[in-house]
DNA sequence: GGAGACGGCGCC
DNA sequence: AAAGGGCGCCGTCTCC
C-alpha cells in the first residue's frame, strides 16, 4: 500500500480556479467536541485546497476564508462530508447554495449503500479502496486537544485534501448515471436544505418539570428493588429467583410475565421512568438547547441504508409521543410564529401496493376509506370500529407483511398463539396474493440489490441472516424517504425560503409567521400530494396537515 | 480507567 | 437457530 508523499505546501499564493476545475477542499477545526461537531464551537484551524492533487494551498487564519473561496468560486468543489465544512465555513463567510459540488461521502453512500457499512465510509477507507493509499488518521485527536500547529499536522491537513481529490477522480470513473441522478436531484439538494434548517424552540422549564416527575417515580420504584432493573443480567437473575427462567428481560417478555409476577411489572415501570430521565432528562436540555432557546440537531442525508434522513445530537426522530405526549408539548413555535405539521398517511403500505401491484390493496387505497377497517372487513367479513383491538393487529400485519413478519413474531407481538397468528397471516395473504408474491419474489430472485422507485440501490448481503427481510422492506422505506426529500425540495423551491425545522420519516414540521401559515399549509399539502402521486402513480396519496403552536397539536 | 459490545428502548 | 425493517442513545458489562 502507498502513502501520499509530503505535498508541496503553499501559503503565500492564492489558488485561482475557473469553471471546469475540480478543487478539493478540507477544513480543520481546533477544540471540537465529538458530540457537537455540527455546532458553531471550536476554533479555526486551517483551510486547504488542491486543484491538481500535488500542490496544496493552505491558510491558517479565518479572516482569509472569504478571499480564499472567492478565488475558486467558479470551480467544482470537492469535499468528503461537505455539511461539516460548509456548516463551519459559514461562520467565516457567506456560502451560497451551489450545484457544482461533489461530496465523496454522499456519492459513496449512494453507490454502495448496504455494501459497505457506515464505518467503512471514512476518507481513509475510500482512499484505501480506490487508490490503495494509506492515510494516517491519528492527528484527529490532536486537533481536539491543542491549537498548536506542527509540521506533521500541516502535512496531515494537506494529505487529507489530496486524498479527497484523488477519490473524486476514481469515483468519477465508476459512478453510474443513475446514481448521479439520485445525487443531483435528491441527496445534494436535501443536504443544502438540512444545512438551512432552523433550530426548534424548546420550553425548557416545562421539559425539566416533565422529567423531574419521572425522576421521582423512577427513584420510588428502584427503592423497592434490591437490584438494578436497568441491568438485564440482574433482572434475569431476580426473575429466576422467583422461578421464571427467561433468555431476555426485554419489554415483550416482561409483559407476558407481568400476569404472573409483580416483579416483572416493577422492572418495566422502573425502565420506563429511568429512560425518560436518562435519555430525555435535564442533561438533554443542558447539552442541546442553545442560548437562543433552540435545539439544532445534526441531520444526516443518507446515514440509513435506505436513504432515510437521520438525526443526532440530539436525535429529534425519537422524541417520546405515545406514553408521554408532554415532551412534544415542549416543542413550541417562536413568538408570532406557527407550526405547519404534515404527514403522509400509511406511506409505506402505499408503496407496497404500488410495487406489488396487488389489485385488492390498490382498490382499498383508492377507495379513500380507512384501510385498516377495510382490510378487517375483507378478513373477518364484518365492519369493525376504530377502537376494535383487531384494528391494531391488522396494522401490525400490514406493516409487517412487507418486511418478513412471521407467525412467530406476530404471535409474540400480539399475544396470540402461533396457530392464530399463522391463520391471520394466511388469511391476509389470501386476500392480497400480489403482496405475497412481492414478498416471496425477493427470496427467490435473490437479487444483488433492490431499488427504490427513483432508482436508489440498496445492496443485499446474503451472507447476513435476514437479508431477504431487508430486501423486502428497503424499496418501501427508501421510496418513502424519497417522497419526503422531494417534498421538502419542491416546497422550498415554490415557497422561496426554507422554513423546515423537523423532518421525521413521513412527517414534516415547518415554522412560519402566523399570517403565512394557511398559505404555507395549502402549498405544502399540494406539494406532498403531487410528489406522492408521481412516485406511486397507481395509489391515491393521503396527507394530513395542521397548523399549531406546539408539536403535539398534531391531531 | 477507557473502549467497545450488548441489551434495551425511544421514534417512524 | 431464529423468528418484520430502519435509526441513535443510554447504562451495564466485559475486557484490556
Amino acid at each position: 500500500m502507498n502513502i501520499i508523499p509530503v505535498p508541496k505546501i503553499l501559503n503565500d499564493l492564492p489558488l485561482v480556479a475557473s469553471r471546469g476545475d475540480k478543487v478539493a477542499i478540507d477544513m480543520e477545526l481546533f477544540g471540537l467536541d465529538q458530540k457537537r461537531m455540527h455546532r458553531p464551537a471550536g476554533r479555526f484551524g486551517s483551510l486547504a485546497c488542491t486543484s491538481d492533487g500535488e500542490n496544496v494551498y493552505i491558510i491558517f487564519d479565518g479572516r482569509e476564508v472569504e478571499p480564499f473561496l472567492k478565488n475558486i468560486e467558479e470551480a467544482t468543489w470537492l469535499f468528503h462530508n461537505s455539511p461539516f465544512d460548509l456548516g463551519h465555513l459559514r461562520r467565516w463567510t457567506t456560502i451560497k447554495l451551489r450545484k457544482r459540488l461533489w461530496d465523496t461521502l454522499l456519492i459513496e453512500k449512494i453507490m454502495y449503500s448496504g455494501w459497505y457499512d457506515n464505518d467503512q465510509m471514512g476518507l481513509n477507507d475510500l482512499v484505501r479502496r480506490y487508490c490503495d493509499v494509506y492515510l494516517e488518521k491519528k492527528f484527529q485527536k490532536e486537533f481536539k486537544e491543542t491549537d498548536e500547529w506542527t509540521q506533521e499536522k500541516i502535512e496531515y491537513a494537506a494529505k487529507d485534501v489530496i486524498a479527497t481529490w484523488r477519490v473524486y477522480h476514481e469515483q468519477r470513473k465508476v459512478v453510474s448515471d443513475e446514481d448521479l441522478e439520485i445525487y443531483k436531484q435528491i441527496d445534494l439538494p436535501t443536504m443544502w436544505l438540512t444545512l438551512g434548517f432552523k433550530g426548534v424552540k424548546v420550553d425548557t422549564k416545562r421539559w425539566i418539570e416533565v422529567c423531574a416527575k419521572s425522576a421521582d417515580k423512577a427513584k420510588e420504584i428502584k427503592d423497592e428493588l434490591d437490584f438494578n432493573p436497568g441491568s438485564s443480567v440482574q433482572s434475569k437473575e431476580a426473575l429466576l429467583k422467583e422461578g421464571f427462567h427467561v433468555s431476555s428481560s426485554n419489554a415483550k417478555v416482561l409483559e407476558h410475565l407481568a400476569k404472573k409476577t409483580l416483579l416483572a411489572q416493577q422492572i418495566m415501570d422502573a425502565r420506563v421512568y429511568t429512560k425518560r430521565v436518562s435519555t430525555y432528562g435535564e442533561k438533554w436540555v443542558d447539552q442541546f438547547v442553545e442560548a437562543d432557546g433552540r435545539v439544532y440537531s445534526s441531520w444526516q442525508v443518507s446515514e440509513a441504508i435506505s436513504g432515510r434522513l437521520s438525526s443526532r445530537s440530539p436525535n429529534l426522530n425519537n422524541i417520546p409521543v405515545r406514553d408521554t405526549p408532554e415532551y412534544r408539548e415542549c416543542f413550541i413555535a417562536g413568538e408570532g410564529n406557527s407550526f405547519v405539521i404534515a404527514d403522509y398517511s400509511a406511506q409505506e403500505p402505499r408503496f407496497a401496493a404500488e410495487l406489488s401491484g396487488d389489485k385488492r390493496l390498490l382498490e382499498i387505497f383508492n377507495s379513500g376509506k380507512d384501510i385498516y377497517i377495510e382490510i378487517a372487513r375483507e378478513m373477518f367479513g364484518e365492519t369493525i370500529t376504530k377502537s376494535d383491538p383487531r384494528r391494531a393487529d391488522i396494522k401490525e400485519i400490514v406493516i409487517g407483511s412487507c418486511n418478513g413478519l412471521t407467525e412467530y413474531g406476530l404471535a409474540k407481538k400480539t399475544g396470540k398463539t402461533k396457530k392464530e397468528a399463522l391463520e391471520l397471516l394466511e388469511r391476509y395473504f389470501s386476500i392480497f396474493p400480489g403482496l405475497y408474491e412481492y414478498r416471496e419474489n425477493v427470496k427467490s430472485r435473490h437479487p444483488k440489490y433492490v431499488k427504490s422507485v427513483c432508482g436508489r440501490k440498496i445492496w443485499m448481503n446474503s451472507y447476513v441472516y435476514g437479508w431477504e427481510r431487508v430486501g423486502m422492506d428497503s424499496p418501501l422505506q427508501s421510496s418513502a424517504a424519497e417522497a419526503l426529500k422531494l417534498s421538502m425540495i419542491e416546497f422550498v423551491e415554490k415557497w422561496g425560503c426554507n422554513p423546515i425545522i423537523l423532518p421525521s420519516h413521513d412527517e414534516l414540521m415547518l415554522e412560519v409567521k402566523d399570517e403565512e401559515a394557511e398559505h404555507v399549509r395549502d402549498i405544502l399539502k399540494q406539494t406532498m400530494l403531487d410528489v406522492a402521486q408521481r412516485l406511486h402513480p397507481s395509489v391515491r396519496p393521503s396527507v394530513s396537515i395542521v397548523i399549531g403552536k406546539k408539536w403535539s397539536d398534531k391531531k
